[in-house]
DNA sequence: CGAAAACTTGATTAGCATCAAACCAGGTGG
DNA sequence: CCACCTGGTTTGATGCTAATCAAGTTTTCG
């Protein structure tokens, strides 16, 4: 498992459908909450024809750890993994980027890239290079507070995800999952589930135990309807059970 | 235990030293790694009044999650710890911060502190109130990209702590968390150790077994002299024992 | 000196990893 | 079309790891 497809960021500009990037922009439906929402038309009309739009598949890499990469993303659809490998080897997925999340924010600053950004379902990002944001920086001073709060943002999730999901029992953990899930839930209720490997690797637990408190579940009627990859989850029945074990 | 001393903030001011803090500034140990390291000695001079200098015991709280600070402070000396309670009410440390970590970026933003800072040793920090980030930045446009490059910093910080204390076997995130502990070492050697308590809430395993943990490694020699709070670390057996233990 | 807090150690139990087997869906090629 | 394979999933049996409960010891501090 992992990356099939060692190239997925290339090869996309080429699965994307061929409308005038200027259209694209104009009518992206997470703008207002994307990192150029300040932006007018007028600056907007300057600068579309930089930002290419990505297509992924499931399983597909955006980029790589310690990539020198020279652009930040916009995720427009889907969501991506962000992982990352211990010292003696093991994988861990360190959070998840959905909807009008920004990643790659480290190659603003001429880093390399800290961790895997991976599709977890089909994904669509907008690519905006690094030198787009120096230009825009200047003209516009309010980016840089922007930036700063995407980076503050960022560092919320990824202590939310360790006072949440990376404590207590495998239960809880993975009730709390559940949680965090609903938010990158279609409207219509209906809800993405990673496989039992990705949940294994979000939680610290092996992908049996995963398997097993998934079953129980929807033995619990948490979660119904579970086809494999995707659910519909009862909030009020996760609510209870997040009550009712009150922690170890 | 906590904070005993609710208001260890303003009460400080009157513990620490009474240099003119212009002649603090000048020599500051840490200032060629600090937030105006970039600035000249004549814009320091401009600047040191408004700057206070805070001392702090073991205990003692700098600041709690969802005040509204006003102000980011430099660790000069000390360790303190980044803390958060969970929503079912577990207390996590998240994270440490040591000589030169620049912590409480969020107020920057006028948002409120997102966790508690409470001090681990005797700590000294200094006080940088917000409206003089917010002015020096127009003079000094290299200051917002320090800032980002704060951020990144902590956002790696706690990406890596995610990875190598929060997963794996007990004994395994013990032997991380030494090393880590190496990192706030004094330089003769000497080592700090968390109380077992805070191991615990670092590691996310009960105190008993964290007490455990460290009587095996005293007795297996990667910790020598240890005398409840402070210790002497072998390195290399220290690494040995990393490798031997080749993850679960 | 006495009380409280932190630490250590032991005995028992619960929770999860491990090993193993079977099941299912989707794709492939005969 | 079906036999086959492959990768993900489920479930069971067993054992190890760490939580829990319980003393007992050392350190700290008034």
């Amino acid at each position: 498992m992992g990356q099939p497809l060692p190239i997925a960021v290339t090869s996309t500009q080429a699965s994307g459908t061929y409308r005038p990037q200027a259209e694209v922009c104009a009518s992206c439906s997470v703008r207002q909450f994307a990192l150029f929402g300040a932006l007018d038309e007028a600056a907007l009309a300057q600068i579309h024809y930089r930002i290419a739009d990505i297509r992924l598949e499931p399983g597909q890499t955006l980029y790589s750890a310690q990539d020198s990469g020279s652009a930040v993303f916009t995720v427009r659809r889907g969501v991506l993994r962000m992982e990352r490998s211990s010292e003696s080897g093991e994988r861990r997925i360190l959070r998840l980027a959905g909807r009008t999340d920004l990643i790659g924010l480290e190659s603003i600053l001429h880093q390399t890239y800290a961790a895997d950004a991976v599709a977890c379902t089909e994904v669509e990002v907008c690519r905006i290079p690094r030198v787009l944001i120096d230009e825009l920086s200047v003209a516009h001073p309010g980016l840089t507070r922007d930036l700063m709060k995407r980076w503050q943002r960022a560092l919320d999730d990824a202590d939310e995800w360790l006072t949440e999901l990376a404590r207590g029992p495998a239960r809880h953990r993975m009730l709390r999952l559940l949680l965090k899930l609903s938010e990158y839930g279609e409207d219509d209720g209906r809800l993405w589930l990673p496989t039992r490997q990705e949940m294994g690797a979000m939680l610290d637990m092996t992908f049996e135990t995963a398997s097993r408190l998934v079953s129980a579940l929807r033995r619990e009627g948490v979660l119904k309807s579970v086809d494999g990859r995707q659910a519909r989850l009862d909030m009020d029945a996760l609510m209870v059970a997040l009550r009712e074990d009150g922690e170890r």
